[in-house]
RNA sequence: GCUCCAGUAGCUCAGUUGGAUAGAGCAACAGCCUUCUAAGCUGUGGGUCGGGCGUUCGAAUCGCUUCUGGGGCACCA
């Protein structure tokens, strides 16, 4: 399709005689909202100045001169646009022989060239349950993922386990202390989190236990047998129970190295920083300066411990020696703008310019409640296992009450109660806080994820229905109703979608497109009757099903969403 | 107080980077299943694009200003 904007472009320019030059023209070229104004417009009021004519005659006088080839039908001039309509029959036909010939490679790219990407995402803390928060970072970080692997990178995961900190010194004393009341063996999750918060509210009784925490964070950080096996105990239980959880969600990861990982690689940070005489002195701090509109980043803090910045900078460190990325890319919410601006600042000290410039901070809005913010005191916390459980009953008792004859209907309930979910958190823009409602959330019907799903089990029931050989010769001429043409030319924009929700590091494009996809396969399913007497139109039809299968298919798998192929 | 982000239909959101009559879903109402799965399709109603000023042939989109909501503002992550 690109193609054909810049012949567009090209003839225009020589219609006018040179006068204006190809890029102008191309970047002014747009595809009408109303398609019923064609495939492309080229609006001229702005040629109105420079060429001292008003734009209608500008118009007429490039419709008059115009040279184009076969490619375009018809060009028409409205209100001073120029709108060019493609020749149909030559669209049909070049859009679905690609995505058939290419199927499940269809929309895979090279332009990564190998490139090293990684993604860090997901990131719990440890010995915290999984909530609402975290799924939206993974389930994004996922789907990038995903494409950048079809986009022909090298990328690497990195779950960057928030293991570390002062926290743990905490809750090792109320493991000590409460350990005998529970089985941590079971829900060991829940086990941790209630004996954090009980351990809380005695320390805020009782000032004590937080010297006694600072002790054990500190004998921690010194290797203390004792404490370090403790310390363990609590990332490998909660590692297992994540790791259960990424399984459920499809998604996983190359490296689990959290904030632990890096505890023994700071000294060097701090060391280049000091070498560097960035390093200065700040009411006991040790602080590097990151221009007057941030507040300067601590690297040391007054009572000579690290903090988390120490540890982001050790990371960056390490993965440029590592991975020799070429981006670096952090998932996390909004509240963590700013951290991430300083420690980039402070990266150049450390890094390349090349790994400094590739580091990249995306960032997404907060999950709340109706009623504020969600908080673990009020017990307002949604946990994912939670809703994974009340997603995939509610598909379940859909599936029964439509056919309970149905096979494998574990799977499936699965795979379109995760996938309501997942897609979910992902049709809107990262940039939204989101408000969350349970109901809202359990949607099947309108712009979900299962609505995708069933346009896909819809196609494959009629293609199970026939004898569809790819290699027979079809003539794609035949379909030329609206709801036939429309499909296509949706279909064959997935390549771009792909490289422009990368590019702008929003899945959301996606999961839009692919609702667009799915409303135009409905139309046409309601209008158009594929398995029909005519041979040629049923064949040109099936094409037409089988090539919207791949490219729903497709699209959905790189949300990290799977498809059943009945429900 | 400073700063970043958001504000579009009753609700939840799109809006092709400045273009033509601002679009979907949900909810409401009215239709469509003896014919490829009705988790679907068709239609109706619903808008001072938070307000104001400006730039422009042309603004939901850019600038300034103001209101509302949210985040952040050094020893938490």
């Amino acid at each position: 399709m690109e193609d054909i904007k810049e012949i567009i472009a090209e003839s225009i320019v020589l219609s006018l005689d040179n006068k204006i030059s190809k890029n102008d023209v191309l970047d002014k070229i747009e595809i009408p909202k109303d398609k019923e104004h064609g495939d492309f417009s080229y609006p001229c009021f702005n040629l109105a100045k420079i060429l001292k004519n008003s734009p209608v005659n500008i118009a007429n006088t490039i419709k008059e001169k115009i040279v184009l080839n076969d490619k375009i039908s018809k060009v028409e001039v409205i209100n001073g646009y120029l709108n060019f309509y493609l020749n149909n029959t030559n669209v049909t036909s070049t859009v679905l022989n690609e995505i058939i010939s290419k199927n499940e490679k269809y929309g895979d790219t090279n332009i990564g060239n190998g490139e090293n990407i990684i993604v860090e995402y997901s990131s719990p803390n440890i010995a915290k349950p999984f909530h609402l928060g975290h799924f939206r970072n993974t389930v994004l970080g996922a789907s990038l993922y995903n494409m950048y692997k079809i986009c022909g990178y090298n990328v690497t995961r990195i779950n960057h386990l928030g293991d570390w900190g002062r926290q743990f010194g905490l809750l090792i004393e109320g493991y000590k202390r409460f350990k005998d009341e529970y089985d941590i063996t079971k829900d060991s999750l829940n086990v941790l989190l209630d004996i954090y918060i009980r351990i809380n509210k005695l320390a805020k009784e009782d000032e004590s236990i937080f010297d006694i925490a600072r002790e054990n964070f500190k004998k921690l950080e010194e290797g203390n047998e004792e404490i370090l096996k403790l310390w363990k105990i609590f990332r490998d239980v909660s590692i297992k129970e994540y790791k259960r959880i990424y399984d459920i969600l499809g998604c996983g990861f190359d490296s689990y190295n959290g904030e632990a990982f890096y505890s023994d690689k700071m000294d060097e940070v701090i060391q280049i920083l000091d070498k560097k005489g960035v390093l200065v002195d700040s009411q006991g701090a040790k602080v590097v300066n990151v221009g007057e509109n941030m507040p300067p980043c601590i690297v040391v803090k007054s009572n000579g411990s690290t903090i988390y910045a120490t540890r982001d900078l050790a990371a960056i460190l390490y993965r440029a020696r590592t991975y020799d990325f070429s981006k670096c890319i952090y998932i996390t919410g909004s509240e963590q703008i700013l951290h991430f601006k300083q420690i980039f600042e402070v990266a150049k000290y450390l890094v390349d310019e090349k790994y400094q410039k590739g580091l990249i901070h995306i960032s997404y809005g907060m999950i709340r409640l109706k009623t504020g913010k969600m908080s673990t005191r009020d017990g307002t916390i949604v946990y994912i296992n939670d809703l994974i459980e009340d997603a995939i009953k509610k598909a379940k008792d859909i599936i029964i009450a439509k056919d309970a004859n149905l096979e494998d209907i574990d799977n499936i309930a699965k795979q379109i109660g995760v996938g309501a979910l997942i897609f979910n958190y992902l049709k809107t823009t990262k940039v939204k806080d989101i408000i969350f409602d349970l109901d809202e959330t359990l949607r099947f019907d309108g712009e979900t994820g299962p609505y995708v799903q069933y346009t896909y089990v819809r196609a494959k029931s009629i293609l199970n229905k026939v004898k569809f050989d790819t290699k027979t010769k079809i003539d794609y001429n035949l379909l030329n109703t609206k709801q036939e043409i429309e499909l296509v030319k949706e279909l064959g924009k997935f390549p771009n979608i792909v490289l422009k929700a990368l590019e702008e590091y929003e899945p959301a494009i996606l999961a839009r497109y692919l609702i667009d996809v799915a409303t135009l396969f409905s139309r046409f399913y309601n209008e158009c009757p594929v398995l029909v007497d005519d041979e040629n139109l049923k064949n040109a039809r099936c094409g037409l099903v089988y090539a919207t299968s791949i490219v729903i298919k497709k699209g959905l798998s790189l949300l990290g969403i799977e498809c059943p192929e009945k429900m």
